[in-house]
Order: structure tokens, then sequence, then C-alpha cells
RNA sequence: GGAGAGGUGGGUGAGUGGCUGAAACCAGCGGUUUGCUAAACCGCCGUAUGACGCAAGUUGUACCGAGGGUUCGAAUCCCUCUCUCUCCGCCA
């Protein structure tokens, strides 16, 4: 959502960057709008006033004159629904196209209009050496009889999968280690929030109005999360917090749920894009002051995961095209993967600014206003998406996986991973 | 799922048609008093948005869970929804 007080100050500014994120200049609709909008206000609240001043000497009136005051106060209600009829279908114009506006681009983003123009911030570690042909992750973990691709099919249809025995723990290993690296070094709150939210909280997080469609909806209208984000962001919709409550450093291990409407053929053999994947989810709560370095901070969080892992990875900084509705600045880690040649996303870290906050009314106090707070988010990591980088990058040439040290303790000291 | 009771400002809690944007108390902020702390006393103390003003501020309107309705006038009456609580049933 769209600070109405920055359009009116800042038009021209206001439509550049929209270019920037290649979208029509939007200020003069919005402003149009807003200047009828005011002018009906005004004019309502008058008559309000009005009839306000008039039914309060109405004791007073002799019977003559409470029954023409009775009529004139009707005149006067009749006339405040027609101009507030209009006032609300102005309003919700103007509500409407604001909610469906991106979040305009920070100034370091760089402008292009797909991932062709992000930008590599880091490389860090080797693009490792096989002397065997590395395998892709599905086919590792067919062969251990640990992925299910052919039973999931049956069961739940494409997109699902069952992992089974070492790598079910070891997907539990990751995630575990990655909660208690968050909570224990980097000062996260562990959460486990709900699973399925209502309308307010996926607008809220911007997933509504406009991309339901990427999303399931139960039988009762509740939406399962595509992301923790959603209700770990949420958890400041509609208060007020105390500046000292700030910042909040939320993390959760949830289910994501995402019907991948628009992914048809992507993706499609593996574990990579599935419509249930597991990711352990960071959230920061700051005052407005804090954002900016606050994103660099998660950023560190979650690339000390794939330190730990020691497996190679790049931080990209987004293009003004490639980034999602709520971010102004997005960092995606892509870690390398062997089985495929290539870096894969395994995170994306966010700074929204007050573009939720604002959706949430999710406010703090300051001594003398209340201010958006600003909201942060980023994996911490993909919990399937580093089981399939363990998977490929730890592969040995018998099928057999080694478990990365830094894991071993929470495969029960299991130093390999392998059919028999 | 069945039955009942409720949602009032940061909290507790008055308020059943006009004088209530809302008593009182607590918390909070500012001040007086005080050797310090405490106490006492005085003042301030909701949100959103419009207009005027350089500003401090002044002023309009709306908001007592949400949305409709009745009425000259609604926190108060009516309807719908929603949430919370209690009891019963069912259940991991």
């Amino acid at each position: 959502m769209h600070d109405l007080n920055f359009i009116r100050d800042n038009a021209s500014l206001f439509d550049d960057l929209l270019k920037k994120r290649f979208l029509d200049p939007q200020s003069k609709k919005i402003l149009d709008l807003d200047i009828k909008k005011r002018d009906l206000l005004t004019k309502s609240q008058e008559m309000r006033s009005e009839r306000k001043n008039l039914s309060s000497s109405f004791s007073k009136l002799d019977d003559n004159e409470k029954l023409k005051l009775q009529e004139k106060v009707q005149q006067i209600k009749l006339d405040i629904d027609t101009f507030e009829k209009e006032l609300s279908i102005i309003d919700s114009q103007l509500k409407d196209i604001l909610s469906s506006i991106p979040n305009l681009p920070h100034d370091d983003v760089p402008i292009g209009e797909d991932e062709g123009s992000n930008k590599i911030v880091k490389t860090i570690g080797e693009i490792p050496k096989f002397d065997f042909t590395p395998k892709p992750h599905y086919e590792l973990g067919e062969n251990l009889d640990m992925l299910d691709f052919e039973q999931a099919g049956k069961v739940s249809g494409t997109r699902f999968v069952y992992l089974k025995n070492q790598l079910a723990r070891l997907e539990r290993s990751i995630a575990n280690f990655m909660l208690d690296k968050h909570t224990t070094e980097f000062g996260y709150t562990e959460i486990i929030p709900p699973n399925m939210v209502r309308d307010a909280a996926a607008y809220g997080t911007g997933q509504l109005p406009k991309f339901s469609d990427d999303l399931f909806q139960t039988n009762t209208d509740h939406w399962l999360i595509p992301t923790a984000e959603v209700p770990l962001t949420n958890l400041v919709l509609e208060t007020i917090l105390q500046e000292d409550q700030l910042p909040q450093r939320l993390t959760a291990w949830t289910p994501c749920y995402r019907s991948e409407a628009g992914a048809a053929g992507r993706d499609t053999r593996g574990m990579i894009r599935q419509h249930q994947f597991s990711k352990v989810e960071l959230v920061s709560i700051t005052k407005e002051e804090d954002s900016e370095k606050e994103l660099e901070r998660m950023l560190n969080c979650a690339t000390s995961i794939l330190d730990d892992l020691k497996v190679s990875y790049q931080v990209v900084l987004l293009s003004s095209g490639d980034m999602g509705f709520s971010a102004e600045k997005t960092y995606d880690i892509e870690v390398w993967l062997p089985g495929e040649n290539k870096y894969r996303e395994i995170s994306s870290c966010s700074n929204c600014r007050s573009f939720q906050a604002r959706r949430m009314n999710a406010r703090y106090k300051t001594n003398d206003q209340n201010k958006f707070v600003h909201t942060l988010n980023g994996s911490g990591l993909a919990v399937g998406r580093t089981l399939i980088a363990i998977l490929e990058n730890y592969q040995n040439e018998d099928g057999s996986i080694t478990v990365p040290d830094v894991l071993i303790p929470y495969m029960g000291n299991k130093k390999k991973i392998s059919k028999f």
C-alpha cells in the first residue's frame, strides 16, 4: 500500500519509480480521484455538521417547528446519502489502485525487466570438481529409495514427493540446524504459527488481492500459507508497538503451499518446484531507520547457513523487474547444484519498508507520532532445496551421500547416507 | 456440533435514545511539593482523516468488534456477520 501523501507531494518521482518497474504512470489517476474524494468529503462533512446542529435544538422547539425540522433533516440526510455513495465508490477505486501497485524500488536496485539484469553481489566458494559425472538429486534420491515421486503422484498428484528414511531425517536435521543457529546465534525468536490464514492476513503481506491464483484456499475460506512470512509478519497486524519492543526477529519452520499456477512445465523433474515444501523463514519488524541495515544482517544470517554447510553460492541483487510485489529491495541467494550444473535460488531476502505495514496497519509509538513499522522477510533457508544442494554437492560415486559435518549430530552421528 | 453470556479508550470498568469522544480508577507523560526515594496535589493523556497556519496550534468529520437499518438525534433500539468466554457433545 502506498502513502497517498507521498504521491501528492512527489507525483512525478512516484511515476518515475513506477517506470523502473515497467509500469505506466499512475499519479494523475490517483490524484484526480483524491481531489474528487476530498471535495465530496468536505461537502458531506458540512452537511453532517448542519444536521448535528439542527437536531441538538430539537427538544426546545414547539410541535410545529419540530415537524419542520424533521423534514429538513430528512432532506439533508438524503443529500448526505448521495454524496457518500459517490464517495465510497471513489474511495474504493482509490484503494483498489493503491493496493495493486507494487512497492517502489530502492535506489540501489538495478533497472531491468527480468533476471537478466540482476546483479551478482558476491560469489562464495569454487564450483566443485567431480571425478565422475554428478547426478541430479532425484536420481540420487530414487536410487537410495528415499525419494518417491511415483507413489506421491498416485496419492497426491504431480509436484508432490515422499521423503523416506534417512532423507526424511535429513530434512528434519537441516531444519533443526537452521532453527538452532538462528535462535541461539542470531537472536531470532522461534514461532510455530498457524498454517492457514484469513483474507486480512494475506492482504497484509501482499498476496491478496492480486495473487490469489498462487495460493490454495480451503472450503472454510482460509488460505494455506505460501510462506511463513505471512503469519509471522502478521503477528503485528493492527497493533501499535512501543519503540523498545523493536526490532522483533522471528523465525519459523513451516510447510509452504503454492499452487504454482503459472509454472506449468517448469522444473517438473525432481523436487525443485513443489506444491508443498518446507522452509525456515526469517522475519524482522524494525523501526524505519533500521530496516536497511537489518536487510544486510538478515542476508548474513541466511548465508551463514550455507557457509556452515560448505557449499558454494552466490548472492544476487534482483533487478526492478524481477522483484516481488511487496519488496523495495531483494537479495536472492543461489546455491550451486552440480546435478544441474547451475546456481538455483535457495533464499530470497527482502526489505518491504512500510509497504506491508500500511496494509496491516502496524505501527510503533515515537515521541511525537505513530509511525509504520518496517518489515523484512527472508528464507533462512528453503529446507527442501537445501536438501537438494546437499544431495548433489555431497554425493559420492557409489550413490551414497556424505553428511555435512554440522549435520552429523542431528543425524544421530551418522556420517553417510547409503542404501545399506 | 448444541446451549448461553459477552465485545466500550494502553488496562480495569461506568454508561439502555439528546447534556457522552465517552465517568471513575490504574498505568503513562509534564509540573508543584519533598534532603533522596516514596507519597500527596495539579495538569495532560485514543485513532484516522479534512481545512486553516511557516510553526506551536486552531477547527471540522468519523470511529464504543464489523457492516447495514430505525430515529430529528444511536455506544445505547433492530438485523446480519465476526470474535471471545462458559457449559454440554465430539475429538489428536
